[in-house]
DNA sequence: GTGAAAGCGCTAACAC
DNA sequence: GTGTTAGCGCTTTCAC
């Protein structure tokens, strides 16, 4: 009965979870003052916190961030994209990362774009849906349209691990060009003149090869043998590359890959088919992963700080949602070659 | 003026996006029309799909899913807990994890609990508080504290690599122990009888570990020789493990590594010091990454189907969300040992 | 230092 | 098939 009387109508949702009201009238005070003791916990009386904490720890309350987010427009979400979290290149990136703004109250969301770039659309509007407070890319958006759909939504963006002139918003990376050129470099000065490059097919692996490949040719050497594998990148293609390119010019005395599990595959390679590392062959490989160094023989390769740019790009974003104006946005955190046996 | 006047106050913030009743607007219809457009386009007319769809693509309207969350219960988010996101181990997981998710409209969110289960606490918080449609956790859960307050949050949990009578809630994993003594009654059958396991930290590896010792005592074999090494693991600790390994006790003649690259440093090592693998000394892994199969030796190892584990966690959790109840609700995916070279 | 009122942007529950 | 209404749980604005 009293169908139409708006009083019964009110047999609403409710998650059934502990809310802020609930705290708030066993603590006996109005819910604004128990989100206060809650958020800022020193604009609130002695007795009145006491009071609320002793409510929040009798019933367990956890607040609920997606009203939070709502109410105040900043959901303490922090999005970001990598190619696939199967490549080992980006992990301590998104683990230093995913420290960082731990440590400031913010939780990571995770979102593969793959490395062919489908499905970007669907993740861009899946991370910018959520409103987060920041999103990482790890790389820069190459797409016009995702450049536009993510500036169009006015989230702060840090762009990572690549260099470019026009950045969408901040950027933390270095120069793929300018490894490839020091790399080619370095295995000159070692007296190396027939150089050979190993590359998955992902676009600043490719960079850095186009660079590597200009960088001889400058040098006056003959052109360089490249070889192009899928990427992600395996110790298997690596092995597979390196039997390749020596069957088609046995002369090769260095090589240049993309990572260091293509290098490890070509050490293993090189060792099964009798050629000497480093004497005949010099291996240098890319991105300095925990192996590398006790490999035998220990690996050369190009090191890059991966956490220093998650580390970075935290900062940024933290100092965006603080209001503050962050300079420089762009920073070049460079990379180095490390020197090891193989070379 | 007017300053009491309730009217006046109507300045309030707004976070500037475009909003669904600024589609409804544009369109002509109301926001629930718009809504049900968006979501359920199959409950409204041709003509009315084609008047939001026309004022979607004209504004760039992204919906807010915080907002939809709210309203709905049901935050279309979910957590997954891995110890570090560096270790390889669970990258498969995580990867296919996402991936499945994804394909129902879920985005995946990455907690980092760290292998000494510090920050727990607060990572449970920052989770629960999101309201996610499930929590996938790598491991049980094995404080008591933390089973509580997941019990009572009443979020889907799905628990994963491992398995336990007394579950949260679902599980799909695999035993450990048997692990263990599947290996050493692998050994065994090779002829193997002086061993020696090499594990890190993590309570996974030393259980697999136990149960190895315990098989090869119900083997008649004598005492297995151990090193525990820090989680997580590298090439490096492998390979100082199998030098200290081999100086108390030269008569070795198989070793059981707690990951593969443990066991690639047990192989390095073995090279350097000029010890035969298989010949003097079997070595055997556990997880068969990819690089496994190519190494020289190939590694004979333990194959987990990291992937299955992810697909399904997140078909338990989907199915959870739409209501059906899914049974069983513990699956036993099991382990294979793939036997190559380097045994 | 505390509170009342009014929404953030969306959808569930009804009605027609 | 479409609209009206009333919130989801929180925080902002304003007032005391």
């Amino acid at each position: 009965m009293a169908t139409t009387d708006p009083a019964a109508r009110r047999t609403r949702r409710r998650s059934g979870a502990v809310t802020l009201h609930d705290v708030a009238k066993l603590a006996g005070v109005a819910p604004i003052t128990a989100s206060r003791a809650v958020n800022t916990p020193d604009r609130v009386s002695e007795a009145v916190l006491a009071k609320v904490r002793a409510a929040i720890a009798r019933t367990g309350y956890v607040p609920n961030r997606l009203a939070g987010g709502l109410a105040s427009t900043r959901s303490r979400l922090v999005a970001a994209v990598v190619p696939t979290i199967s490549g080992p290149v980006f992990l301590e990136t998104v683990h230093s990362l995913t420290e960082a703004l731990a440590e400031h109250g913010y939780q990571l969301m995770l979102g593969q774009a793959g490395y062919d770039g489908t499905r970007e659309d669907a993740l861009l509007e899946a991370i910018i849906g959520r409103r987060p407070d920041g999103i990482v890319l790890t790389g820069i958006m190459r797409s016009a349209d995702g450049k536009r759909r993510l500036l169009a939504s006015g989230i702060p963006v840090v762009e990572t691990w690549d260099l470019t002139a026009n950045p969408i918003d901040m950027l933390v990376g270095f120069s793929h060009a300018e490894v490839g050129r020091a790399v080619a470099r370095f295995l000159h000065s070692k007296g190396r003149r027939r150089f050979a490059a190993l590359a998955g097919s992902d676009e600043r692996a490719r960079r850095r090869l186009a660079a590597f490949e200009a960088a001889a040719r400058t040098l006056g050497l003959s052109p360089v043998s490249t070889a192009i594998v899928p990427a992600p990148t395996t110790l298997k293609s690596g092995r597979a590359a390196l039997a390749d390119l020596l069957a088609a010019d046995p002369s090769l005395d260095a090589v240049f890959c993309s990572s260091d599990l293509l290098a490890l595959g070509v050490l293993t390679e090189a060792r099964v088919c009798g050629v000497k590392v480093p004497e005949q062959l010099a291996v240098v490989g890319f991105g300095d992963q925990e192996f590398a160094a006790d490999l035998d023989p220990a690996l050369t390769t190009v090191h890059i700080d991966g956490g220093s740019i998650g580390r970075q790009a935290a900062q940024f974003i933290c100092e965006r949602a603080e209001g503050r104006t962050v300079e420089p946005r762009i920073v070049d955190i460079g990379f180095s070659i490390v020197e090891r046996a193989s070379t």
